[in-house]
RNA sequence: CGGGGCGUAGCGUAGCCCGGUAGCGCGCCUGCUUCGGGAGCAGGAGGUCGCUGGUUCAAAUCCAGUCGCCCCGACCA
């Protein structure tokens, strides 16, 4: 979960001659003042807020907040740190873990305490922020689908589920395999609302005092749950090969204890020999040989599987013989002999087509469960009912047509898609009121 | 905060209605045989039955209180 540093170029990036963020970090506990100073950012999150009121003994004249998100404890330094126009802009990112007194829990997806990644930024235009906000989505889109090989639809909130002090907020969405859709990092454009909060102003070129143009993206731990929940089938995790801690694993198999070093020896020389072969630029294979003993190899297959390892080479004394062993995938489970002699190259080619096909299958699967068609009102509440999925209709912009849509059926705006996912032709009335639609929705029910 | 449910060995649980020797599976230890899809046999270690009080000759079991956890709903990255 390294791509915020902003070394790399996004796919859907338009500029790479940016500067890449600096990483910092910032304090945890934030004086409770400087919550309020953004109307909208304290209403949206004073209500989960953990207030530390003692300390030393003693009450504080001021609560202290456990960060629910960094923003006006960054901006109060940006504050201090811009003066000119030649300061700008400033790029920053954190690793912090952040807590959130939400009323309910649920495993990897929202937990009370959870790290996090967050990105700040400021600007002397309102495009430029826009630009930023907008790289950072493409940027985080990219991991999900180039290593987690978790496909997404981007796009931009509706004003309901905008973040709070955010001009414009942009998410990348995921479908899960139970046809819910998980929000799996957001990007905002905040505007000037926290640089007017802030005071976070610069001299312009002209000479003029202007208030900053800000962004502020994140992504976090939710993600390890979008990988199990994208991935995971009935015998365990599938781990995509470039997220994978271990790429192969070596199952030695033997009888007698000569058998046995004659096979670990084998095993080492091959261990040796895949990590010695470049992969990536600056990295190796990782290979590991699972010699526990008593354990029979069966019983390796299955705790190997469970944890989602990639590729799986089973090499024993009739292997040896022959100077090959069998290679078994995790994701399709396919099993083939392969020579020891060139498995490098093997291994290696087979781990990048794991990688396309998990990508392609869930593509797949979320094409299946997404309904690009005209659906009447009626039709879309029996399918929310029954299956779900993603429905991409015409939404009429009336906030109060989503609230009901939301009363009816659970389902919601998850975002307005950007172009890529948006139909062919384009939807002309709202999908519940008739009314001519504004913009094209994509609708589900969301975790 | 509402509505359900559960606390028994490291993990998962039976027993509870109908009070009387705490049992099973997994895991763990020792030995032998095994080892190409979750090993078999034999022996063994491990429990203040969440906690407090009450009823009783006797409480895992019945009663009261209390603490903790899980699920469903309202909030949300």
């Amino acid at each position: 979960m390294a791509m915020a540093s902003g070394s790399g170029c996004s796919a859907s990036s338009t500029t790479c001659s940016r500067r890449p963020a600096t990483n910092a970090y910032f304090p945890l506990l934030i004086p409770e003042s400087f919550l309020h100073k953004e109307a909208q950012h304290v209403e949206g999150f004073a209500p989960e807020a953990a207030v530390v009121t003692h300390g030393g003994g003693k009450k504080l004249d001021e609560p202290l907040i456990i960060r629910p998100t960094s923003e006006t404890i960054i901006y109060t330094m940006f504050a201090k740190w811009v003066q000119s126009y030649r300061d700008l802009p400033i790029l920053m990112n954190q690793w912090a873990n952040v807590v959130r007194w939400e009323m309910r829990t649920r495993l990897f997806l929202r937990t009370t305490e959870f790290l996090w990644q967050e990105g700040h930024t400021a600007h002397v235009t309102h495009d430029e922020a826009e630009e930023e906000a907008r790289r950072m989505l493409g940027v985080y889109r990219d991991f999900m689908e180039g290593w987690i090989a978790m496909p997404v639809v981007t796009g931009q909130k509706t004003d309901s589920e905008r973040f709070a002090g955010a001009l414009r907020t942009y998410s990348c969405e995921a479908m899960m395999q139970d046809n819910k859709a998980l929000q799996a990092g957001t990007s905002h454009n905040l505007g000037q609302n926290f640089s007017r909060a802030f005071d976070l102003k610069f001299q312009s070129e002209s000479g003029s005092t202007e208030f900053a143009w800000n962004t502020s993206w994140g992504v976090s731990t939710r993600m390890v749950g979008g990988m199990v929940m994208t991935h995971g089938d009935d015998v365990g995790l599938r781990v995509p090969p470039l997220l994978a801690p271990i790429e192969l694993v070596i199952v030695p198999i033997y009888r007698s204890d000569v058998e046995r070093s004659l096979v670990l020896e084998a095993a080492e020389r091959v261990r040796h020999s895949l990590c010695e072969w470049d992969r990536r630029e600056s990295s190796r294979l990782r290979v590991h040989i699972d010699a526990r003993d008593g354990m029979k190899p069966g019983a390796k297959y299955y705790e190997w599987e469970l944890r989602g390892i990639p590729l799986r080479l089973e090499i024993g004394p009739r292997d040896l013989a022959n100077n090959q062993g069998v290679l078994v995938r995790r994701d399709t489970r396919e099993k083939r002999p392969v020579s020891l002699d060139v498995l490098g190259e093997d291994v290696s080619e087979t781990l990048s087509r794991m990688q396309r096909d998990m990508l392609a299958v869930a593509l797949e699967r979320r094409e299946a469960n997404s309904v690009r068609e005209r659906i009447s009102y009626d039709r879309f509440r029996q399918f929310m009912d029954a299956e779900g999925g993603f429905v991409y209709s015409g939404w009429c912009g009336d906030p109060a047509c989503e609230a009901q849509i939301e009363d009816d059926t659970k389902a919601t705006i998850r975002c307005l898609p950007d172009e890529e996912f948006r139909s062919a032709e384009a939807p002309t009335t709202c999908l519940r009121c008739d009314r001519a639609a504004t913009s094209e929705a994509m609708w589900a029910k969301s975790y």
